[in-house]
DNA sequence: GGGTACGTTCGATGGGTGTCAAAGCATCGG
DNA sequence: CCGATGCTTTGACACCCATCGAACGTACCC
């Protein structure tokens, strides 16, 4: 069956810890190719391309999921991981769009 | 006279240091202070309502314009700073909405 | 059951950062 | 010229954080 990570509720998402969790160029890079993707995707794939250890990896979908960007179900030994787009626009209409953009890339 | 402050080139605003820059709740005030009233403004006035010491606001202001996030002009012995919306527009659209918006806050 | 695969947790380590007190440095006013 | 003002820089301190190796748990499969 498939159990369901804990995670923050939509109002108490909070917009500091939350651009805290996207300053860091691993989970930037987590969440962009999340975002590219329709649905959710198993952590590993979105995990390929990124220069980290499996240990820092996991770190790093946590911080991403207690500040309430993504939402995590467990599938057998397998993570599934997807952004939890009604929830922050709802909370902070068109920031997910400004941060993740390619365009907004160098 | 006025001098103006070194402050980065447009195309070199990097996404994760403009992120860092804003994941902090002094320096989120301050550019929300910045966002609510229309054109340059003192600091000091800015950094009325802060909670911190002198050389820790001048140190979040330098924060602020190495990230490309504001503009510092030096009139006598006062500083001028100004939200450089036209950059951050060009290069993030958006972004300053969605995070300076007072919607955004709990 | 035993082995393998996938992910997490723990402990340690190195680097970064927010904060302040004290000192420094221009600038304005008398 | 001299004191006061406004802000910065420096040094120090405490704290947080990203990273890794090693060990630990579960879940799948033969």
């Amino acid at each position: 069956m498939s159990r369901q990570l804990p995670q923050p509720s939509r109002d108490s998402i909070n917009l500091v810890t939350l651009l805290a969790a996207l300053a860091d160029p691993v989970r930037l890079t987590l969440m962009q190719a999340m975002y590219s993707r329709t649905g959710p995707v198993d952590c590993s794939v979105i995990a390929e391309g990124v220069e980290v250890g499996a240990p820092t990896v996991s770190h790093h979908y946590r911080v991403l999921r207690e500040a309430g960007l993504t939402m995590t179900t467990v599938e057998g030994r397998r993570r599934v991981v997807a952004i939890r787009y009604e929830d922050l626009e709802a909370r902070f209409p068109g920031l997910l769009a400004a941060v993740l953009t390619p365009t907004a890339n160098t």
